[in-house]
DNA sequence: TTGCTCCTCACGTCACGTGAGGTGGC
DNA sequence: TTGCTCCTCACGTCACGTGAGGTGGC
């Protein structure tokens, strides 16, 4: 599906979907919410809705959580880390095709 | 001062020592051997003996949990992660400096 | 009415120290 | 003897869900 910028048809999950996505209660979802993990947008201002991307970011949280007993403090400095470290893997990659290019033309 | 590779000069400290300098009671620092956080080498199998690395480690980990809450898993999560971003920022500088050469000679 | 949503309150469990209490070697 | 070390046991506190219980809109 190709979606524009501004695409509002980008897919939104309510609470029980996002939670069953997940592997969690709905419960669960709303005390992330109140602790700060994940900021659903909400429809009208009462139903919560999670993007795609909040389900992503809740799976990943629950394989911190679960598989390494990470606490969900750890869980928020480890998602910017990763995220940092993703931003510096792209900059190698560039770098490198830079480098190879130079070297072609070198030759 | 200079250091041989194999020089067992290297600063150590018992436990009472290097639990001041981390800040810490000598009691966690036991805790935190027996759940594995740290391994501090023995003085003929008895007293526990902690390295420079092992108190910067421990004031490492004391940041995370008292001032982040991060929990102790996710201490030890991260410490990994810091520690392969130390790396990747090496590799970004070393290229970064052959590029500049190469540009240098280039014009 | 049914099945969702919203909310708050209260509880259980466990991680994380921390004190107590007794031991042994320099 | 003093002051350290070693160890284990038991406790307090708090993070992290999770169930209960009552509300409201499609």
């Amino acid at each position: 599906m190709v979606r524009g910028r501004f695409d509002d048809s980008e897919a939104c999950y309510v609470i029980s979907v996002a939670a069953q996505m997940v592997g969690v209660r709905a419960q669960t979802l709303r005390y992330y919410e109140r602790i700060g993990i994940i900021e659903p947008s909400r429809s009208q201002g009462r139903n919560r809705l999670y993007s795609q991307r909040d389900v992503e970011k809740l799976r990943y949280v629950k394989s911190l959580t679960e598989d390494l007993g990470v606490n969900l403090a750890g869980a928020e400095v480890i998602l910017r880390l990763i995220e940092k470290m993703a931003e510096m893997q792209t900059r190698i990659e560039q770098m490198e095709a830079e480098l190879e290019k130079r070297e072609e033309g070198g030759i």
